[in-house]
RNA sequence: GACCGCUUAGCUCAGUUGGCUAGAGCAUUUCAUUGACAUUGAAAAGGUCAGUGGUUCAAGUCCACUAGCGGUCACCA
């Protein structure tokens, strides 16, 4: 043996354990299952720092094999809609293409080649990184039983009238192309003005000058003495002419500005909700590429994107003498949280998921515990978000992803209004009534279509086939969350039809689901939301929040700052052992954990220590051929009574810390156990003793390996496989040995 | 605006339901060492546990307030 540990042998470590079946478990029903889904990483990208916390599951479910529960770590990878698709179309430009120059179908297959080249590297990296998983129970989200199971769900919630399509409101990315839920909105802070502009009678102050062309009336407070006798009147446009109502609404607070405030119904949501209740018209001024449409009225207007259409209202205004002040302005602004752009609220037609009754099923389980949340903190997070949810929009208008499993028959939908590249290779954009005889160029061609609220659509090919020929379907997908959100049931083989696999009736509900706490709301909400509609059953029993890992210093890592680590250049340095107990050892649970050089190398060396006290132990026993090795049943010696006592607490402290998600703790104590108690104290008192000592000296070296496996499996099992000749024994492997009690 | 978290040794952090002279790693100082390990050992130094007030026999730990930092959610013009 070498006096320096090798971390160059863990990969064969790895194929040991592979080979040995050990990832795979035996369904057995007279024995309480653990399972854990992993969070399936992005397919596109190698794993970063907070991906090696997948250790955290690893040292549940090694533990958990141990006691010998039949325990499934079940894993995949995830296409990841709307972050593959972005970073694909970066790709793109560097070769000065975008996605505009693809037909849908092509983009796809461009997107999937890309990531099948890249879904293998995340998962030979988790297997470097030594996590226990059943490979053969791999999944991808866009498997074609994952696809079926999401359709058929989607499906079921058309026929139980949870599904609906409406034009309303949405957070719009005119650069991304698509429209986002709430949850994708990153509000800014910005620095602005309010414009105080002259509407004729009475005065408005607004933050946005520019949508007031699409004004479809004047909003006060109905007992606001200034405006009372308005109400009902009605008032002209500046600038354009329009006349438009003055109405009278309780949300208007009368300190605000002038009290009085432009109502635009199609780019506002309070003015949108407020045009509901009052019956008023919508005039969306800008298209879905961002830019001022004919309904600006004005042809100097048409084209402008926002920003420019702004300064163009303004300057119009003060020329007009209407803009009576402009004061500085301080406020929060939507933006993409993909592209870092101002989301343009818009009205859109978009699929959507009445969420309440959902919501309310999700709310009853994580009240009463069923679904425990860990910790505590954020059950409190979890129940205020859900409380005032709102309806969840479903739809993304973007290629990569599920699509939509909708088809439109185009006769029965003459505005269906659609983009595709025609024969010669040129972006056409048209309403189907104009196209009628090109039908194959258009299905051949198609980009994207845009159907009219109401327009009639089937949930089948076929049936919308029986109409006549000229088909297509719908060319939305799903959010990529509606597709990760069935991720527990859908692994495990549950099936529309009822007739459930084997793994799903078994395993079912999960056991820990863990996660870190920034997709507490988008995945680990939706996946209890869904889980509880589809199965009736919670999909995990709890949801252990995990914490951001962080540079050294405690902040963030970036690719800007170049602070980030990469797990697999440390595990190259100094072994995935040394990384995994730097990840957990004294995080406190859901803190954040601060990863530094500095943390790694003393945990290498902590690894060393392992290696060179089994070392000595080795060259005890050789010193001692004759040597038994079964414990005495009273033990004489002061020192031998210490180190089993202490052994003995050890063993219950970090079963017990195990068993309350405290790893950090248990790792911690471990260390100081196996480097001080056993290494510094103990075995330098056997020095000059004789064979009686071998006996307690092997005994607390395999339990110590054992205890530690969890969190450093490869020196462990390393050194086991080292001692296993010289000590025999029924255990072959210590990844499927016993847990020590 | 609402809610949450953090503030303990030079640095990064532990400290479970309040209970021994407040701990670890790294860094620092001194010494040791051909003997499992220099990726080592022994020892030392280092903290009014953010501040103020309170509850208690007892507070780093519980309560209130203050200050600083960080975060999450949010349709106000």
């Amino acid at each position: 043996m070498d006096k320096v540990y090798q971390p160059s042998g863990e990969n064969k470590i790895y194929e040991l354990w592979e080979k040995s079946g050990a990832f795979t478990p035996t369904i057995d029903k007279s024995k309480k299952p653990f399972s854990i889904i992993l969070p399936p990483p992005n397919a596109n990208e190698p794993l970063h720092a907070g991906h090696a916390l997948y250790v955290v599951e690893d040292i549940m479910v090694r533990y958990h094999r141990m006691l010998g529960d039949p325990t499934l770590w079940l894993p995949g990878t995830d296409h990841a809609g709307i972050e593959t698709q972005f970073v694909y179309e970066k790709h793109l430009k560097a070769e000065g293409k975008s996605r505009f120059d693809f037909d849908r179908d092509t983009l796809y297959k461009l997107i999937a080649e890309y990531v099948n080249k890249n879904r293998d590297i995340a998962v030979n990296q988790m297997k470097r990184l030594g996590f226990s998983m059943d490979w053969t129970r791999e999944r991808f989200t866009l498997d074609e039983a994952h696809n079926q199971r999401v359709f058929a769900v989607f499906k079921k919630m058309c026929d139980d009238g949870l599904v609906y399509r409406d034009e309303k409101i949405v957070n719009y990315c005119t650069f991304c192309g698509t429209a986002f839920s709430n949850l994708e909105v990153v509000h800014k802070t910005v620095n602005s003005h309010l414009w105080y502009i002259n509407y004729g009678p009475l005065e408005v102050a607004t933050t946005r000058p520019e949508t007031l062309l699409g004004d479809t009336a004047v909003a006060v407070n109905p007992s606001d003495p200034r405006y009372k006798k308005l109400i009902g009147t009605t008032i002209t446009l500046p600038l354009i002419g329009r006349q438009i109502p003055v109405i009278g609404d309780d949300s208007v607070s009368s300190e605000f500005g002038t009290g009085a405030v432009k109502v635009t119904p199609s780019h506002s949501p309070e003015d949108y909700d407020m045009a509901k209740k009052h019956g008023l018209e919508f005039i969306r001024i800008f298209d879905y590429d961002g830019k001022a449409n004919s309904n600006v009225v004005d042809k100097k207007y048409i084209g402008l994107f926002p920003n420019q259409l702004r300064e163009a209202v303004v300057a119009d205004l003060e020329t007009a003498g209407l803009l009576t002040k402009t004061v500085d302005y301080t406020h929060e602004v939507g933006h993409c949280y993909k592209c870092g752009r101002p989301i343009e609220p818009i009205t859109a037609p978009q699929w959507f998921v009445k969420i309440k009754p959902l919501a309310e099923k999700a709310i009853d389980v994580v009240k009463k515990d069923k679904v425990k949340i860990f910790p505590a903190r954020f059950k409190k997070d979890f129940l205020t978000w859900m409380k005032d949810i709102r309806d969840w929009p479903i739809s993304r208008q973007i290629v990569w992803g599920h699509r939509i499993p909708v088809w439109y028959n185009l006769d029965e939908n003459p505005d269906i209004l659609v983009s595709y590249i025609d024969a010669n290779g040129k972006n056409i954009s048209d309403y189907w009534k104009n196209l009628k005889d090109k039908y194959q160029e258009v299905a051949l061609g198609l980009q994207t279509l845009l159907a009219p609220i109401n327009s009639k659509h089937y949930l089948s090919l076929d049936e919308a086939k029986k109409v006549g020929p000229n088909v297509l379907q719908e060319t939305d997908t799903f959010d990529t969350w509606f597709s990760s959100g069935q991720w527990p049931y859908s692994t495990l083989g549950w099936e529309p039809d009822g007739n459930h696999s084997e793994d799903f009736k078994y395993f079912y509900p999960t056991s820990v689901l863990d996660t870190m706490w920034d997709i507490l709301f988008f995945w680990v909400a939706r996946m209890i939301m869904m889980g509880v509609y589809v199965t009736g059953e919670i999909p995990f029993k709890v949801a252990h929040m995990h914490s951001r890992v962080l540079d050294g210093k405690g902040q963030k890592m970036s690719k800007s700052k170049g602070n980030t680590i990469n797990p697999l250049s440390i595990v190259e340095a100094h072994g995935a052992d040394a990384l995994r107990m730097a990840l957990v050892i004294g995080v406190a649970p859901g803190s954040d954990i601060a990863l530094s050089e500095d943390k790694i190398r003393a945990q290498r060396n902590f690894v060393n220590k392992i290696w060179n006290a089994s070392r000595f132990v080795m060259m005890t026993l050789d010193k001692f051929p004759d040597a038994k090795f079964d414990l005495p049943k009273k033990l004489t010696n002061a020192s031998d009574q210490e180190i089993i006592d202490k052994l003995t607490k050890i063993i219950t402290s970090t079963t017990s810390n195990i068993e309350k998600y405290k790893f950090g703790q248990a790792s911690d104590d471990l260390y100081q156990f196996f480097w001080h108690d056993f290494c510094d104290v103990y075995l330098e008192s056997t020095k000059d003793r004789g064979v009686e000592i071998v006996p307690v000296l092997t005994h607390v070296l395999v339990t110590s390996l054992k205890l530690l496996h969890p969190f450093i499996p490869y020196i462990t099992e390393t050194v086991y496989q080292e001692l296993l000749p010289k000590i025999g024994g029924e255990e072959k492997l210590l990844i499927s040995s016993s847990w020590p009690r």
